[in-house]
RNA sequence: GGCCCGUUCGUCUAUCGGCUAGGACGCCAGGUUUUCAUCCUGGUAAGAGGGGUUCGAUUCCCCUACGGGCUACCA
């Protein structure tokens, strides 16, 4: 074990918005790099031009920004270890091939992709696989296969060729991860992966190693996809002689039916976006998920240290965080649970705060009274399960219903309405303290012999529009007097 | 096809070889709420199959099945 100072990267790919998956391997990484006092570091993998989106890399900051995870060290703020994207590292990477070329370790390649697709297809008619490896590289174009003189006119003249790291042909190679233990991989299996590509670009292998190395990584925790990985990326580590980081290869987030990773469409399909942000459509923040609850939820799936089935702060997550009690079966990402998270954050979370991640959603409510918005949160929060359906809940507060719900309607008895608006005028008139509203209601309805119960169902329709809401006593006072009244007298001129 | 990883309630998970297999979400029932929801209480439901090892396997080993991942000059 190094005494070095902890050092995690997340490193994403800007080809896309940052979905959940991705997040998830963020959050894992900040938590452990929190637990250890350690630096948390932000790399863009963008060495694939082709494929690389415009704002994406915007939209991953500003997606991690908002789930409140803190960068030490990224583009834009840069740290001893920089540059931060791939694409400004083309000197390093270099650099080294270069001296892995003279090692003999890695070697010129000048095989057209035309070619190796017809050995690929080639070898699948005949039932076999295609590797290029020492089973086959003495027959390909390489500078191992060819003159000395042949290569360097080749380089020379055509300037087209990749780099090709030159596995072993034989012994195992022995990998450890902390999540899984370890194994053995077979040599004779592995392919001489293309390490710099004809435009002299560095594959992620490549430059995922130069780049782990060159910034200190001591831990490299990242998605399963990669675990097939690993004996090549041992291999590279031994060819330049540098001693490895800890690995911990994540389990998958698989969509709620176990078919598949997580993607876009089955959350489209199943009515939830799979990305934090919104990105063409609605991301998880404008469906009213707080960031919290996301952290929450997404620190359990595939862990044991957050699942407690308790909420549990940021802090509380670093707290009983650990490598090894992540679990190394892939998880099925379930949006009630996060739900169900989200509904007990937004009980934890006070109303100025919620208030504040309202208006962020809703800025044209902004116009209302503020204090009396706290207010209003505080009265319905309880019931609330987004931050949308937060405002839902607590509209009729502020406005008086624009329909009321047809089956209900009939519930509402025209005639107690109307002895309603009565007893409001003899009220008024005596000029009666009307802070308790309902309880007089109360009493007017036991002295004159109408049923409360029909009284009050009557009240609620009339008031929220909908056989639903918090107390009648609380909407009854908050909404005043003046403006029951209001409500009596708009709902019996709609009656006809 | 080849290689790699995995397999406990429907879902997320607990179990350092010896338990009536625990918790959470969901679902169901009851209670509170003169509404609806929240909340409270209870219930439902699981160690893929087959071989070993062992006094004893969910737990260790092997096989099979199933699931997932990788198999690009993408990451």
């Amino acid at each position: 074990m190094s005494l070095n100072k902890v050092r995690v990267r997340f490193a994403p790919s800007p080809t896309g918005p940052l979905h959940i998956g991705g997040l998830r391997t963020a959050i894992f990484n900040f938590l452990f790099a929190h637990k250890n006092n350690g630096d948390f570091i932000l790399r863009i993998e963008d060495t694939d031009k082709k494929r690389e989106v415009l704002g994406a890399e915007k939209y991953i900051i500003e997606s991690l920004n908002w789930c409140g995870i803190k960068v030490n060290e990224m583009p834009g703020v840069e740290g001893k270890r920089g540059p931060y994207r791939q694409s400004e590292r083309n000197d390093i990477y270099k650099k080294h091939i270069l001296g892995l070329i003279e090692k003999g370790k890695a070697y010129y390649a000048f095989d057209s992709a035309e070619e190796l697709e017809w050995h690929r297809d080639d070898h699948k008619k005949k039932g076999k696989t295609f590797i290029y490896n020492w089973h086959n590289r003495l027959k390909l174009k390489n500078s191992l296969s060819m003159s000395s003189a042949e290569v360097e006119s080749l380089i020379n003249s055509k300037g087209k060729f990749v780099v090709r790291f030159k596995a072993p042909s034989k012994g195992f190679v022995k990998t450890s991860d902390i999540i899984r233990g370890n194994s053995e991989i077979d040599c004779k299996l592995l392919e001489d992966k293309v390490l710099v590509k004809a435009d002299g670009t560095p594959t992620y292998h490549f430059a995922n190693v130069v780049d782990d190395y060159e910034m200190g990584i001591t831990h490299v925790i990242r998605g399963e996809e990669w675990l097939p990985s690993l004996a090549l990326h041992y291999l590279i580590y031994d060819a330049f002689n540098w001693g490895k980081p800890f690995f911990a290869h994540l389990p998958l987030i698989l969509n709620p039916n176990g078919k598949g990773k997580l993607s876009k469409r089955t959350g489209e399909n199943a009515g939830f976006s799979v990305f934090p942000l919104k990105w063409e459509n609605d991301g998880l923040r404008e469906t009213g998920i707080l960031p919290e609850a996301l952290f929450n939820y997404l620190a359990t799936l595939g862990s044991s240290s957050g699942n407690t089935g308790k909420t549990m702060s940021l802090k509380q997550l670093v707290k009983a965080f650990e490598l090894n009690s992540v679990v190394s079966a892939a998880a099925n990402f379930d949006f009630e649970k996060l739900k169900w998270y989200n509904h007990k954050h937004i009980q934890e979370k006070n109303s100025e705060k919620l208030l504040n991640d309202i208006l962020e959603l809703m800025p044209s409510l902004k116009d209302l009274d503020q204090l009396k918005l706290i207010k209003a949160i505080g009265l319905v929060k309880e019931r609330a399960t987004t931050l949308v359906d937060l405002w839902a809940l607590a509209e009729y507060l502020f406005f008086s219903p624009k329909q009321y719900n047809e089956k209900a309607r009939k519930k509402v008895s025209l005639e107690v309405v109307k002895k309603l608006i009565v007893l409001c005028e003899e009220l008024e008139s005596r000029n009666e303290n009307k802070t308790n509203l309902l309880g007089l209601i109360k009493n007017w309805s036991n002295e004159n012999n109408i049923p409360l119960g029909r009284v009050l169902i009557s009240i609620r329709i009339i008031v929220v529009g909908e056989p639903s809401g918090i107390d009648l006593d609380k909407i009854l006072s908050f909404i005043g007097f003046d403006e029951f009244v209001l409500r009596l007298n708009s709902f019996v001129n709609s009656a006809f």
